[in-house]
DNA sequence: GTCTGTTTAAGCACGA
DNA sequence: TCGTGCTTAAACAGAC
């Protein structure tokens, strides 16, 4: 729909193309310099320059023209129908025309997880009980192009809950003698392979430098001279990387929450004789969504466990049947039908593939249910999810295929390094993704491929030296494009960044393994402490020989710098003393539990986070407020940070209309006044002076006005020239159907 | 010969 | 079934 939002009458004229950050121009080549690849751990430079639209401007070459550019379309469709408040967990630019890219702060980690919704974790290979200690593990293949759009279609549905789920979980317990005893055997040699000793994921989060050569480009972004010191500390992960985990990694529906419990069936009932670790729990195991297998019955039969694991063996790694894979026909497979897992397609639903229980908003339960039940269930659950976990041998896998597509691949680059060559492609890619190490050339013909026949792609200037030429990304990003960045920058963040958390999880794994081997060395020494050792694990439920899931521990993760964050103190614990918090709090559980309770409760945003329909009434309140020209309080014109948006902000209170027109995801448009009129208002949309020109702003948001429960003032049947849906997307969402536009 | 860039084609997955 | 998006493969030509 189109918001109209009177501008202030002056001002020239700027071409639909603008965007936001159009008025950048003057700073890009200042931009360019100080972003010269001086990448610093967290730095993420790079993922901020698509807000640099007119960039190419600067560089001053001349580039092929292009055409329709296809290649918005497929990053913008899962878009339809969705609010996108996700956008408020991020942090919206300070000045959103001169400063679109939100900058990153520790908590992007944590915005970041807001920003998806859980279940974009792939399914994982759980177990219905615990595997035996000689079981197998193994992980399910690599990522493929379904993954890839499953990450774009679980985007934006009902991640407020999904991650009050997500922290209603604790770090993992010790594992049990037993357990670490069965872990250590394979854990141990992977995680020597996969971990840095000493890294954290505060030192992995400049994962994105180049590791060992920086290519030069053409003077414009020059070689980083910083990629040194801890660079080199991660140099193993690079090579060593394994993303597995986060293949195998999805919440099918929160152990504590979902009201579907039962329908997992046996596949989430504890084997017989293990009684629940913290009873009454309704927790069960991470639900078991054999997805890993091609054959959606295997994946239905959620009996999983050993039968899915052994279909991972058998699948291997790297190039094995991708697409057989593809976690859209695997999660419907394995969604239960009793959850009315339709949804395709469409965003809003899309999430159900596989996700289930996730949009537990989507099972007619207020979120705020679920917060109380987390909350309330915190006490004796806090390990259950964390009890119930696997963790995968990675160490013999070769590096998966990234879920990235070659197109975004190229993007990442070129967005990275301002226009590469050719060549200076394939090394950007190979250095990131191990996968593309691999002597195998195919993929470069697919890249070349990709750069000729997406217009995206600009083929430049003749490349200095040597033959081929300098490519760039076209310029003619428009302010859906920087949405869609937006969300792909979201993406290959939190794909590095879970990974990131993998290493931190398989380290803090193998320490516990480490100090479990050398008390039961002790032991050995003690026949009665041997002998109570094993009267302890005789009461040990049997859950706890499980392996810890990823997903869980990666939440614990989570939790845990949410809460380190929180504190205040900024203290970096070590892994240890995370450890043996996490022992003494398994140990004293009844009053920590009451206390860790509280400590949610003050510390979470649980309270803070609205519905669904909560934030969409929310956004039709401002939408409304729009409409119909209501000069909205300046509350806030910076959000700055997760913990202004979700503790400080109530955004339920007017806000300044920047905010909102940033929130609410609406696209500055320009054309003729369709409703006529309150041209002549200032709609204080400070900064924007080159709007106007008689002509009305228009905002262009993907939320439908119907359900916002906005009226249609009337309808409009536009001309030609009055039609405002220039994009596709729009094209294909309204359907030029001219009742879904606000005039004023 | 190698690299680069273009073009065509086939196949698969997915959604409408 | 069809259209679309993506991947992979292959052929070809030009530049180095």
């Amino acid at each position: 729909m189109i918001v109209n939002m009177p501008v202030n009458g002056t001002g020239s004229a700027s071409s639909p193309t603008s965007n936001p950050s159009s008025n950048n121009n003057n700073n890009s080549s200042t931009t360019n310099q100080n972003d010269t690849n001086t990448n610093l751990p967290g730095d993420y430079n790079f993922l901020k320059r698509k807000f640099d639209d007119q960039e190419d401007l600067a560089l001053g070459h001349d580039y092929e023209p292009i055409g329709a550019n296809p290649w918005k379309k497929r990053h913008l469709d899962y878009d339809a129908g969705d609010l996108h408040f996700h956008l408020q967990l991020e942090q919206p630019p300070s000045n959103p025309p001169t400063n679109a890219a939100p900058a990153q702060s520790s908590t992007s980690f944590i915005n970041d997880l807001f920003s998806y919704e859980s279940s974009l974790l792939v399914p994982a290979v759980a177990y219905s009980h615990c595997p035996p200690s000689s079981a197998p593990l193994d992980d399910n293949g690599g990522w493929t192009g379904g993954e890839l759009l499953e990450l774009d279609h679980r985007y934006n549905s009902g991640l407020q809950a999904e991650l009050g789920q997500l922290n209603a979980t604790l770090p993992p317990p010790p594992p049990t003698s037993s357990s670490a005893q069965n872990a250590s055997n394979h854990t141990q040699q992977s995680t020597q392979q996969n971990v840095s000793p000493g890294q954290n994921p505060h030192q992995n989060q400049h994962f994105l430098v180049p590791q060992k050569q920086r290519i030069q480009s053409a003077g414009r972004r020059t070689s980083s001279g910083s990629v040194s010191g801890a660079n080199e500390a991660t140099e193993a992960d690079f090579e060593d990387k394994n993303l597995s985990w986060l293949l195998n990694f999805k919440f099918d529906e929160f152990p504590h929450l979902s009201p579907h419990n039962q329908i997992h069936g046996q596949a989430v009932n504890l084997p017989e004789g293990s009684a629940p670790p913290h009873p009454p729990s309704t927790a069960v195991p991470i639900a078991t969504s054999p997805c890993s297998s091609s054959s959606p019955s295997s994946a239905s039969a959620a009996s999983a466990s050993a039968s899915a694991i052994s279909t991972n063996q058998s699948l291997g790694s790297g190039l094995v049947d991708q697409r057989a894979r593809s976690p859209k026909s695997c999660s419907s497979a394995a969604m239960p039908a009793a959850l009315g897992g339709g949804g395709n397609g469409s965003a809003g639903a899309s999430a159900a593939g596989g996700v289930a229980g996730v949009g537990s908003t989507k099972t007619g339960r207020k979120f705020e249910e679920l917060v109380m039940e987390v909350t309330s269930e915190l006490d004796g659950n806090d390990m259950i999810v964390a009890e119930h976990v696997v963790v995968e041998d990675t160490s013999s896998k070769a590096p998966k295929k990234p879920p990235f597509t070659y197109t975004e691949l190229i993007e990442y680059a070129l967005e990275d390094k301002g226009e590469l060559t050719v060549s200076g492609i394939y090394q950007w890619i190979s250095d990131r993704f191990p996968y593309y190490k691999s002597n195998d050339d195919r993929w470069k013909n697919s890249v070349r491929h990709n750069l000729s026949i997406n217009p995206h792609f600009r083929k430049g200037v003749k490349a200095p030296q040597g033959a081929g030429h300098l490519w760039a990304i076209s310029s003619g990003d428009s302010a859906e494009n920087v949405l869609a960045w937006e969300h792909k920058k979201q993406r290959l963040d939190l794909f590095f960044k879970m990974e990131s958390i993998n290493r931190e999880r398989i380290q803090q794994h193998q320490q516990q393994q480490q100090l479990q081997q050398h008390q039961q060395q002790h032991q050995q020494h003690s026949p009665q402490q041997k002998q109570h050792s094993a009267a302890q694990q005789q009461h040990m439920p049997q859950a706890s020989s499980c392996m810890y899931d990823e997903a869980a521990v990666a939440v614990a993760t989570l939790t845990q710098e949410m809460m380190q964050t929180n504190s205040g103190g900024g203290s970096t614990e070590t892994s240890q003393q995370q450890q043996q918090q996490q022992q003494h709090h398994h140990h004293h559980s009844h009053q920590n539990h009451q206390n860790h309770n509280q400590h949610h409760q003050r510390l979470l945003p649980f309270n803070d986070l609205l519905s669904d329909d909560e934030l969409r009434k929310t956004a039709g309140q401002i939408l409304n407020g729009i409409h119909r020209e209501v000069e909205v309080q300046s509350v806030n014109s910076i959000i700055s940070t997760y913990h202004d948006v979700l503790l400080d902000n109530d955004y339920l209170n007017p806000i300044h209309k920047d905010v909102v027109v940033t929130e609410s995801v609406l696209r500055q448009q320009h054309g003729t006044n369709l409703g006529g009129g309150n041209n002549n208002q200032n709609n204080q949309m400070g900064g924007n002076s080159h709007m106007g020109g008689g002509n009305s702003q228009y905002y262009i948001t993907e939320i439908d006005p119907m359900e916002l429960g906005i009226q249609m003032s009337h309808q409009v049947e536009p001309s030609e020239e009055e039609v405002l849906f220039s994009d596709e997307f729009n094209l294909n969402y309204f359907g030029y159907n001219p009742g879904s536009d606000i005039v004023a």
